[in-house]
DNA sequence: GTCTATAAGGAGATAGAC
DNA sequence: GTCTATCTCCTTATAGAC
């Protein structure tokens, strides 16, 4: 059985998910969590401070952790097939409950002044888009790959996989989907194996 | 002297943009427009219907005749050419003032269910999307390309260009952006060119 | 077309009993 | 830790004078 704190960040995740911040009202919450409102205070000191920790909550500590499992990094002599295996990661993360809310959360709210909290798609990109600069670099300097920019390299590889989960917000599995990722990943290759 | 009604839509689009819809009062709109609150409901009848009306102005009654200009055809013998400036056109027309309020507001609010207004992603992005494919379809019948699957193809030449809008959500013109487009566009030619 | 005044309810948040 | 009760301000929207 949770505490109410616990439940109090997973419904108000929810409903920050369904209607964005401004419009999830501590009202809305505590109806979905089954308690007063003035409950909600003996938790959080503010629906901002819910906010605040249910954001901190969704953020990973360490992206590559997460992403570069050794099962993963074992295929890196194999450019080909690690390229592949890495997109399929990648999207499957962005697919995950979780990341899916956070993504949601981010886009609706990244631009308002609502919060005061620092939230913006360019910070949330840039762990993604270092991490995958970095491997391509090394796939370059050990001339698994063409020398080009890597800037852009890494770019153009996230931005289809990004591209599909925008076009698919509330996507589950699906084969069609992954022929994609891997029809992406093999023209991918295709241009930058030398 | 502009009319009362275009002031406030004009205010209320920079509203919405900047604090989404719920977070945007009638009385945040008629302050801004300089008018009490009652006054607003001479020229719409609901907060609603402000937002609607909005909507609608910016979106444009047909996608190619404002990408697919004469200038742009003229060079489509050429389709390396035609490519560049092609990205070019489209990241320009993204980066238009008008079309940065849209693409905010759909993004903000396209999960949300605050309005009965009906906006996605899914559909802002399906009017470019194939309006791209069919071009590389017809590329790809006079032989200009490589036969492959279009879908992808538009997708991937797309979503580099949407990245980069998401990544720089306030950007005016940039030397390393154009570089950068240019860039993606000369990858994307060495790809399916024959 | 804009104003003042006001309704009726929702918002975030607190005090104090149990 | 949750409740009832309440505060104060904000919300959308309307009525009616000018």
């Amino acid at each position: 059985m949770k505490n109410t704190k616990e439940i109090i960040l997973q419904k108000s995740t929810g409903l920050f998910v369904r209607k964005g911040y401004s419009g999830t009202s501590i009202r809305d919450i505590a109806k979905e969590v089954g308690i007063r409102e003035s409950a909600i205070y003996n938790h959080f000191s503010s629906k901002k401070e819910i906010f605040a920790e249910l954001i901190n909550r969704l953020t990973p500590e360490s992206l590559p952790a997460i992403i570069l499992t050794d099962e993963l990094l074992d295929e890196i002599s194999n450019p080909e097939i690690f390229i592949r295996n890495f997109a399929r990661k990648i999207f499957e993360h962005w697919n995950s409950s979780s990341e899916r809310s956070l993504i949601k959360i981010i886009l609706g709210e990244q631009f308002y002044n609502n919060t005061e909290i620092d939230i913006s798609f360019s910070s949330y990109y840039s762990g993604y888009f270092e991490m995958t600069k970095l491997i391509f670099s090394e796939m370059m300097k050990h001339k698994f790959i063409k020398k080009s920019d890597a800037d852009v390299l890494a770019d153009s590889f996230l931005a289809y996989l990004f591209l599909l989960r925008l076009k698919n917000p509330d996507s589950l599995e699906n084969k069609e989907l992954i022929r994609k990722i891997d029809e992406h990943s093999k023209l991918f290759w295709e241009n930058v194996k030398r």
